[in-house]
DNA sequence: CACCACATGTAAATGGTTACATGATTCT
DNA sequence: AGAATCATGTAACCATTTACATGTGGTG
C-alpha cells in the first residue's frame, strides 16, 4: 500500500506554475488558470486549496506563512521531489490519449447532423461556422500579446490552440461543402 | 424539482448510435464506442449499461425483449422524445467549451519545458514529434475505410481528427525550431 | 471440453465541478 | 460606509472509470 505516486495533469499543471512563478499563494495560482485564454480547468477556490494541499501533504510541494498581513495567507514554493516529479511527468513518451486528438464537441455532433431537416441543418452549418470563426478569433489577441510581452512559451501555447481552432475550422467548412 | 433535462455529450451520442443504427442492443452500442479510432469515452460496460437505463427511465429510449435466445437481451430503440433531446442538443448554440479547443496534454507541457535540461529537453522534442507522427498516421487508415464503404459521416469525422493531429504536429514541429 | 465472444450488470474509487460560507483588506 | 477584491476553505454532487461478478452460446 504505497501512496499514489501518479498525478493528475491538473496536479501536474499546479505543480509546474508553482515552479515557474516562483513561492506564491493558491490564490496567485488560481488566476492563473482563470485568466488562461484556453482554460482546460476551472481553477475554482474548491479545486486548487484542496489539492495543494494534497500536495503538500505528500512533500511536493512545501509552504510557509506570508507575514503579510493578518490574513492566513500560504506561499508555496516546489520541493526537490516535486521538481523530480515534475521533469518524470514531463518525460516521454506520453500516453497515447496524450497525443491522440481529444474530445471534440462539433465533431460528436455532426456525426448525427442527418438526423436535422434540411433547414436546420443549414442553421447547425451556418451557426457553428459562426461560432467556430470567432473561436479562432478570440485566440489572436492573447497570442499577440504573450508575444509582445517577450513570454515565448506562453505565446506558443497560444499559437498551438489556435492553430487547432483553425484545422476544425477549416474542416467544418470543408464538411459542410460535402454535406451541401 | 422538476427531472433533469439537460444530457451529457456521452448521453446523447449513445442515443444518437442508437438512432443511426436502428433498434440495437446495449452490446452493440458499446462496440461503436469500443472500435472508434478517436475514442472520447472508454464505452466500457459499466458506463453503457445503467445509462441506457437511465436513458429509457425517463423516456428518450424504449427497450423490448430481443426473443433471439435465453439470453436476456434487450433493443433498445429512440423514443419521439429522445427524437426531440437529439435534435435540440444538436441545435446551436453551442456552448462556448464546445466550440473553442479543448485541453491538449502535450501543449500544457510545453509550458514547463524550461524545467528540463538541454539533453532532457532534447529527447523530449525528438519522442513527442515521434510520437505526434504515429498519431496522425493512425487516422489515415480508419479515414481512408470509411470512405471506401461510403460512410461519409464517420469518414468526415475521422478527418477532423487527423487534421486536428497534423495541426499539432506541425505546430510542436515550430515549437521546437523556435526554442532550439 | 475448453475457450472465446456475447451479454448484463454492481461497487467503489476518481477527479473533478458548483454552490456556499466566511472573513480581511483596499478602494471610492 | 459600502463595494470590490483578496483569501481560504467545506459540502454536495456529478459523470465516468476500473475492477469485479456472473452467466449463455457458439466454435475448434
Amino acid at each position: 500500500m504505497s501512496p499514489k505516486t501518479e498525478r493528475t495533469d491538473l496536479e501536474q499543471a499546479v505543480l509546474g506554475v508553482v515552479w515557474r512563478d516562483g513561492p506564491c499563494t493558491p490564490y496567485e495560482v488560481r488566476k492563473q488558470f482563470l485568466d488562461s485564454p484556453t482554460p482546460s480547468w476551472s481553477g475554482s477556490a474548491g479545486t486548487i486549496y484542496p489539492l495543494m494541499k494534497r500536495l503538500e501533504a505528500v512533500g511536493l510541494l512545501s509552504s510557509k506563512d506570508a507575514g503579510r498581513d493578518k490574513r492566513s495567507t500560504k506561499l508555496y514554493r516546489v520541493t526537490a521531489a516535486g521538481r523530480r516529479a515534475l521533469a518524470s511527468w514531463l518525460q516521454p513518451p506520453l500516453a497515447a490519449d496524450a497525443v491522440s486528438p481529444g474530445a471534440d464537441p462539433v465533431r460528436t455532433r455532426l456525426l448525427f447532423v442527418e438526423l436535422l431537416s434540411k433547414t436546420e441543418r443549414r442553421k447547425f452549418f451556418a451557426e457553428v461556422t459562426q461560432q467556430l470563426d470567432d473561436s479562432v478569433r478570440a485566440l489572436r489577441d492573447p497570442e499577440r500579446e504573450m508575444t509582445a510581452k517577450g513570454e515565448r512559451l506562453l505565446a506558443l501555447n497560444a499559437r498551438g490552440a489556435r492553430r487547432v481552432a483553425q484545422a476544425r475550422q477549416r474542416w467544418f467548412r470543408e464538411a459542410r461543402e460535402e454535406l451541401n
